[in-house]
RNA sequence: GCCUUGGUAGUUCAAUGGAUAGAACAGCGGACUUCUAAGCCGUUAAUAGUGGUUCGAUUCCACUCCGAGGCACCA
């Protein structure tokens, strides 16, 4: 049990000596002055007892004393009552060396999660927006990775309806000649973005062509005609080809691909059998009444008698159901816009099928905005996902000319800190919120950066390197004084993870990993960490480097991103 | 109009109802003949407005102003 571990359990008894209620603080004050470890109790005791919060402390400090005596140097009062505990020194340092001595692998200790993200469209540009969803997608899963419990993770993909059918009118109908078979992917799927663009622009005020193009939606939907047939497949290969490159140039493998063709009937399957109880007829349709749960209705099957997003996504849940049995939650990373549908979505299986309706967790992030507003196939200003690794690529590519790293290393390392930049730039802040992409910004490698997080860890990797040639271990090292702030930083791991898993909240990790890797980076910059000739102290240090190494890497890991040996 | 959501330094972002509102970028100013300068140190600068709840409000509530998303067969 750590330090903090200790403390919690001390002031939980407290608590239920006092019978307080509401729950307790116990933070790690950014400013060491408040402690290595800060409580509220005071004011929640005192709420009690009916003393002022200054009182009930002093009282509390008293009783917590002799059970916390072991760990702490000194425990306060501090300003209107807060109770503020000093870890003595060895304490803390020893925990430091426990992290430094520990190997972070995870390891599968609870059941399975379902965390279904990123969510292209075949037929569609994969354009930066869908960054959002991957990064935020596959850092929580990684988080729960971390929590032990064995993750499946699902892309869930609209192969069908409308957008699919505009593409194809465009396809018949622009007259521009189709790329060769040995052409790229890259090459083939721009070909049919420009089609689907073609297909839009025609679409707007002309009834006809609306006609035209619903009358080839039906055609995709019953697989009728067989030229449709040959042209339908041929893009959705391409497309989905396509994806597979980025998506390992993105780390992440997906173990299920859902369809929205394959989910369609089983939506409907499902929306009829609850007809007349849960749903009902309107107009030919068949919608959800929201308004009887303070929502909204919601058409689920249309007067033709095909599916809507509704129902394919109801389809799609049980679906996921199926792939991967027992999984204990059901995450859904999807941009906010759909919140709404959501919340209908929650209601109406929260009628049909109670615990599968409360497995079911909807994540919602915020729309990229570009500075010159949102992003529109219609204004043409989209920026291909792959467009902007290239040219954070360029930019990488130039600074590490006098690095001797070359051939595949090179590309696969300019790869890492490119994706590393703007996986950071996604998940440093708050999911939920829209976010203006500057591209300047994004493109950015001081500071607050990914590559900052990742030159700190090739960093002292070198020093480590250094380190094992001084045949300097971590064990048997002496301190001459602590360096008490790093410390902090290192021994907080454990917490910050577990709040960033519990509130999915990656940015929580992200602040954290930079405010460790400023303190380790401040104190590489006044102390020297391989010192041969005074190998006990040098080895406190090497000491420090490594649990700092060791939570970069699987901090960085955590989020998705590379942490590179060298760079 | 109704529902949901957001508004924090010049800019991009932090802050379970907690202490003096943190960073980074930009700006200004430094240090260093040491293990990777994508680094380090210092400095200027902010809670949209008005009330309320309480020991304490950026956070919760109400209203106002500004923005975003949604409101029946697109996803």
């Amino acid at each position: 049990m750590n330090s903090y571990a200790s403390i919690y359990s001390a002031l939980e008894e407290l608590c239920e000596t006092y019978s307080v209620q509401a729950s307790f603080s116990l933070d790690q004050p950014e400013d060491g002055d408040n402690g290595d470890y800060a409580t509220n109790v005071a004011f929640l005791v005192g709420k009690v007892t009916g003393e002022s919060p200054r009182i009930a402390a002093e009282k509390l400090v008293e009783k917590l004393s002799p059970v916390v005596d072991e760990l702490v140097e000194t425990i306060e009062v501090a300003g209107p009552g807060f109770i503020n505990f000093f870890l003595k020194d060895d304490v803390r340092t020893d925990e430091a060396e426990t992290v430094a001595m520990t190997d972070m692998v995870n390891v599968v200790t609870q059941g399975g999660v379902i965390v279904e993200y990123t969510d292209p469209n075949p037929f569609k540009l994969f354009h930066i927006g869908h960054l959002v969803p991957n990064a935020i997608g596959e850092s929580i899963a990684r988080m729960y990775e971390a929590k032990g419990y064995r993750v499946s993770r699902v892309c869930y993909q609209g192969d069908v309806g409308m957008h699919v059918a505009t593409t194809l009118w465009g396809l018949s109908q622009f007259g521009e000649e189709p790329p060769h078979e040995q052409a790229t992917l890259r090459e083939k799927v721009a070909y049919l973005g420009r089609a689907y663009a073609h297909g839009t622009q025609a679409l707007t005020d002309n009834e006809a062509v609306k006609q035209e193009i619903i009358a080839i939606n039906k055609k995709i939907f019953a697989r009728s005609d067989e030229a449709i047939n040959k042209t339908y497949d041929l893009g959705k290969r391409w497309s989905l080809e396509y994806f597979e490159t980025l998506y390992k140039k993105l780390g992440t493998a997906f173990d299920h691909y859902v369809f929205e063709s394959e989910v369609g009937d089983d939506g409907v399957r499902i929306v009829k059998e609850n007809l007349g109880t849960v749903f009902e007829e309107s107009d030919g349709a068949i919608v959800f009444k929201g308004e009887r749960v303070g929502l909204h209705t919601r058409v689920f099957v249309n007067s033709q008698g095909l599916p809507t997003y509704e129902a394919k996504e109801l389809g799609n849940t049980y679906k996921k159901e199926k792939l991967v049995p027992h999984a204990e939650l059901s995450v859904v990373v999807t941009a906010h816009e759909v919140d709404e549908y959501f919340k209908v979505m929650k209601a109406v299986l929260a009628e049909i099928d109670a615990p599968l309706g409360e497995r079911l967790l909807h994540v919602s992030h915020g729309m990229l905005r570009l500075p010159e507003g949102k992003m529109s196939s219609r204004t043409g200003n989209i920026v291909p996902a792959e467009e902007l690794i290239d040219l954070v690529e360029e930019r990488i590519k130039d600074r590490l000319e006098d690095m001797q790293v070359e051939g595949e290393e090179k590309v696969q390392l300019v790869n890492d800190i490119a994706v590393g930049a703007i996986k950071f730039s996604i998940l440093k802040s708050a999911p939920g919120k829209d976010m203006i992409f500057d591209f300047e910004k994004s493109l950015s490698f001081e500071g607050d950066s990914g590559p900052y997080l990742q030159y700190t860890h090739a960093r002292i990797a070198a020093v480590l390197a250094k380190a094992l040639q001084a045949k300097i271990g971590i064990e048997s090292y002496s301190v001459e004084r602590s360096e008490r702030e790093l410390e902090r930083s290192i021994i907080e791991y454990a917490q910050v993870l577990e709040k960033a898993c519990k509130e999915m909240g990656p940015h929580h990790l992200v602040q954290y990993l930079l405010v460790l890797a400023r303190a380790f980076n401040s104190m590489y910059a006044r102390q020297q960490i391989v010192d041969e000739s005074n190998k006990e102290t040098s080895a406190y240090y090497v000491m420090l480097a490594t649990a700092t190494k060791n939570i970069l890497a699987h901090g960085l890991s955590t989020l998705g991103i590379k942490a590179p040996e060298k760079m």
